[in-house]
DNA sequence: TTGTATGCGTTATCAT
DNA sequence: ATGATAACGCATACAA
């Protein structure tokens, strides 16, 4: 059928080994003789065959991404910053997402990854999660992607830091009675949610003002539940003067809230968010924006670059990158 | 090192040639031998060497899905349905971009796909697209999805219809005046937004309409294009009382846009979009909405049915899915 | 129903 | 610098 690595020998009238060894860039190979053999490949348009390769060498050249959410916002960005990297080494990026768009979940991605790939990226999944420690019990070069976890190698943003930035400029505008959209109530540690909210509470102590469990209200990290969250803050006796939403679409779905109880963002109440999300500045949000793409990016290139290094040891701490505060139009002074 | 089927077929005191077979799930085996062989397996845990299995039939058990974006919302969403019957069916789904985020061109993908993968799944590349073509020339299955071409598989919507519905819809509100932002100047024939167009256009002159080229803008299916377009179908003498985007992500700049003029979307200017994008509803956006997950997961499904019947005929028309128009705030009777 | 034996296309070791 | 050849782990045609 195809043209195999022996038709290429001998057309240049040499072994296997020979070309093999050519046509990979090793060296030990005449340079004349290299570049028949790459003529001659190219003429007989002759491509390696990926699985005869990988099973001599044992080396898969793929990498498994492994996501909650594909059509999410934060999870597409964070891929296709990981895909632009895996594009430039010649890896082949395998797509697994953990569960179906309607919630329900799907058979594990362990037994998928073995012999299968050469690393792993997993994007977002919590500390606790099952499917991530079974992915981690495959020992295999892996590494984390928006989350930490000791040991583990990731890249992340400081969530502390972002929630501590979000709320302490709700602070500087003079708010007191501050609300929080959390992701969901019950917290688990480590998460980028309990981060958020310890960043939170962290500035709100400092400024000496009281964390009120009244004001804290659960958007699940979706438009709808910030939607929910904030007519549950909003429907209260004492509303807040300002809310922080740990995520930019939670923040969009306050806003929908804040608009059917006549309420403009900014104007009546302070809005800030965390994300940078495309649609952000359209909406006019004040929000901590990660880097995103980066996330992803990095990421990539920490593991390939590790799968590259055989026998280097790698850092095990957490890649820390920015955030940076953007202020628009929904967070504004506290009105005397 | 790894658990090999050699390993299995010695502990269950059998050939080789029945643990393959009893693990595929082959018939002609002994339902009593499959039973321990396979329960063999689990203890050994055994997992099949796909770079062996591959090599050895000739199938690789995974297609790759080709897409010019990853993170924009039409693209991850039809891919989240093209991954969740790759899951389901146990294939791998291999992810490449055509174009970096900055959009500058990169590798081709078709010297990627050869031996590696048994079919492709090609997200909005306009027919006459050079990588497309490269693509195609192949000659592996390979399903489109968005787009038709004649004489490849595909699954997409009716433009044509999808644009007249939207165009209609403003000239029942009694609009005469109908601008239309659409996605580039130069408009290849087949592709979405031609087809749209060919649907503005009819909807126009079954209505006795006359098709203006001072209300034709183009917004490149962005926002901030869209936000362009609008700006400068605003700007012009004799504005028009209602506009058509060719993509929720336009309307949505053209939204803002309007803003940045003191104007109101379905008070000032009546404004339709496509998609049904999971922000359109919380912008109030009148829009002509289109199965997109169910495009990838069709396709998707399609794809691996050719690859499971060898030797059956496909269909080579195209599969449309129904779209529907969702009236929402952004359009409204003209005002007399 | 089960076993035997060959081939799949490369890589890598060891010679030369 | 190059060649010969043994793995690599499985699928499958053919026998039994």
């Amino acid at each position: 059928m195809a043209i195999t690595i022996k038709d290429v020998a001998d057309a240049a009238g040499v072994s296997t080994a020979t070309v093999s060894r050519a046509l990979r860039g090793l060296p030990n190979v005449d340079s004349a003789t290299r570049e028949r053999i790459q003529r001659i490949a190219t003429d007989l348009d002759y491509v390696i065959s990926p699985s005869a390769s990988r099973l001599a060498s044992g080396r898969t050249g793929s990498i498994a991404v492994i996501t909650p959410y594909i059509a999410r916002w934060y999870f597409s960005t964070v891929l296709s910053g990981v895909e632009s990297v895996l594009q430039s080494a010649g890896m082949d990026l395998l797509l697994m997402s953990v569960s179906t768009p309607e919630g329900q979940h799907r058979l594990p991605p362990a037994p998928r990854l073995r012999r299968r790939v050469d690393g792993v990226l997993v994007i977002g999944l919590p500390p606790q999660d099952a499917q991530l420690h079974e992915v981690l019990s495959l020992r295999m070069p892996t590494s984390l992607i928006g989350l930490v976890m000791p040991g583990v190698p990731s890249v992340a943003i400081d969530d502390v830091v972002a929630g501590q930035i979000a709320t302490q400029h709700l602070i500087n505008l003079g708010h007191e009675r501050i609300g929080v959209i959390n992701g969901a109530p019950i917290m688990s540690p480590y998460t980028a949610e309990n981060d958020r909210f310890r960043g939170f509470e962290a500035a709100m102590t400092d400024a000496g003002l009281p964390v009120d469990p009244m004001l804290e209200a659960y958007g699940y990290f979706t438009i709808a539940g910030g939607e929910q969250a904030m007519t549950a803050l909003l429907t209260q006796k004492n509303p807040p003067t300002a809310v922080f939403a740990m995520s930019d679409e939670m923040a969009f779905g306050a806003m929908k809230a804040m608009r059917s109880h006549g309420l403009v963002p900014g104007r009546d109440i302070s809005l800030v968010g965390i994300d940078g999300h495309d649609m952000s500045e359209f909406l006019d949000l004040t929000t901590v924006v990660q880097p995103v793409h980066d996330l992803g990016r990095i990421a990539a290139e920490a593991l390939v670059l590790q799968l590259r290094s055989p026998g280097v040891e790698v850092p095990t701490d957490a890649i820390r990158l920015p955030t940076q505060l953007i202020v628009r139009g929904s967070t504004s002074p506290k009105r005397a």
